[in-house]
Parts: structure tokens; C-alpha cells; sequence
DNA sequence: GCACATAGTATCAAAAAGGGTACTGCAATG
DNA sequence: CATTGCAGTACCCTTTTTGATACTATGTGC
């Protein structure tokens, strides 16, 4: 995040961390992150692979991460306008990252933005506070 | 994992990073699930651990975590109060994206919470919006 | 003339998220 | 007796983030 949110780095060792969510969290980011990965996209291409996303939040997502480095914008002087957006070699190096969380995700989420149900071992109540 | 199950699904591939990214954001979650990597703390002492971080932010992001099923709380019925925090299974799976997390940041990030300067080519003029 | 597409802005608002401080109950400590 | 530490809560406030809509300019296509 271009404004640093997160954390004053007292830097115990979860720093680097922090700081590294710090610049992908936002709500879109991460996923405009991952497309792209596979490649440069226009402004309404990647209007169109995130749905949802509305052009205000797409632009604001878009200038904080190359703020931050790690996107990089190209715009090109023609009659329609034409805006190329691609990962810088700062946002490339995120790359471990993202697949690393994506892994994750496809392995733990069931897909609908909650992780997968744990079964609970032989809990009579699974929801208590465990208040004593 | 490069394709282990399609979801049949219509959701963006950047699904799961996104939702795997909003189980961790949160200002201080992902320092403390680093934390709690090395072992199980408790509250005062993940608190001391993060310095900076009061007693109701602590809280909050612990119950989060707790609700989503990466960390569990152990209370024990004594008299000073005495609670653990650990990872729980699903926790503990995040970590490769914790240390993904913090490789880069450590390589990447001066340790004040920017992304180190790339130096410039040769522009005179970094700032500029390059607008058409 | 009119609508469409591009890449955004502007303006308003609402909702989260983050944060500070004080306070609890109880036992051991001094 | 007073203080400290534990593990939080309660209360209230500020900042940040997210959001919907409408609107800009320009050239092309109908």
C-alpha cells in the first residue's frame, strides 16, 4: 500500500512480513497481481477478468501498486486511449508469493472465500468460547 | 500445484489468492501467524512480542484467526489466566506462503516498509503520469 | 446526429478497520 | 494493604477503504 498502513518497523522478524502483505493487501490487488502475471493487460481487460471491480477501485489499485514498483503503466498516445499495465521486474519477483497463495487458496478454500471446513475431532461443541 | 483439481467452476483464477490474501490481511495477522509459526505463545507474549499492538487489536486479529480456522485458543481454567495460542493444522499449512511472504519482503524491502529503490535508468523525470 | 468504446475522474456516501484508554477479577508478591 | 500480572472488555473515536453513479474527451461506426 502506498501509504504505509501497516506497521512502524520495530522489525521483530515479521516485519519483512508485514511489510510484504502490506503491499499486495488492498482488496484487488493481489488479484491483479496474478493476471498480471500472464501478461500485460489493458485497463478494461482487466476491468473485465475481475468482475465487480469498479473502475474508481481499479485505477486506485492500479496506481497504488506502481507506486509501490511493482506495476508498470504504459500509456500510448492514441485517439482511443490505450493503457498497458504489466508487472515490473519488483512485481515479478512477487511471483513466489502469489503462487504461493494461490496454492494455498486452491487447497484450502472451497472456492467460495471461506476455508474448508476442518472436521472437528469429537468436539460436543465446537463453536464454545472455551470460557472457563 | 499447478492444476490439481479444475474447480468447474467461474470464478477468476485469481479467486483463491485473493481469498487466501483476506484470511491474512488485517494489520497484524500475518506477523502473528509468523509468530506462532515457532511454536505456541501466549497472549502477553505475542503481545510482546509486536510491540505497537494494544490489547484490543490483539484480540481482534486473534479472534479472527481463530474464527477462521488458522490458530486455536487453549484456555486454562487457572487462576491467572493462562491462554495459548497455536496454528492450528490449517495454519500451520499457510506456512510456505508466510515464508514467501518473508523471503521477499527480506530481499525486497529496505526493512522500513518500502520497496527498495530500483534505480533509474536515466530519467529525468520519474514522476511524471506519462499522461497522453 | 447518435451511440459506442477507451481510460479514466468527480462527487458523494457508507462501511470497515484501526486505535487509545480505562477497567474487570483474582492470586501471588512485597 | 497495595501492586503487579494475566487475558482480555467496554466505550468511543478517527482514519482508511470501498462503493455507486455520473461524467469527461475523442475517434469510429451506423
Amino acid at each position: 500500500m502506498a501509504k504505509a498502513r501497516h506497521s512502524r518497523f520495530d522489525c521483530s522478524p515479521g516485519c519483512s512480513v508485514e511489510a510484504a502483505i502490506g503491499l499486495i493487501d488492498g482488496k484487488w490487488k493481489s488479484v491483479i497481481l496474478f493476471h498480471l502475471l500472464s501478461g500485460t493487460l489493458r485497463f478494461n481487460e482487466i476491468r473485465r477478468h475481475i468482475v465487480n471491480v469498479t473502475p474508481r477501485m481499479l485505477t486506485n489499485q492500479l496506481r497504488e501498486l506502481e507506486d509501490d514498483g511493482l506495476v508498470e503503466r504504459k500509456v500510448y498516445a492514441q485517439v482511443p486511449p490505450k493503457v498497458e499495465y504489466s508487472l515490473s521486474p519488483l512485481g515479478r519477483s512477487m511471483q513466489p508469493v502469489l503462487h504461493a497463495l494461490k496454492a494455498w487458496g486452491d487447497s484450502n478454500i472451497g472456492l467460495y472465500g471461506k476455508p474448508k471446513e476442518v472436521p472437528p475431532p469429537q468436539q460436543a461443541d465446537p463453536g464454545e468460547r472455551t470460557g472457563a
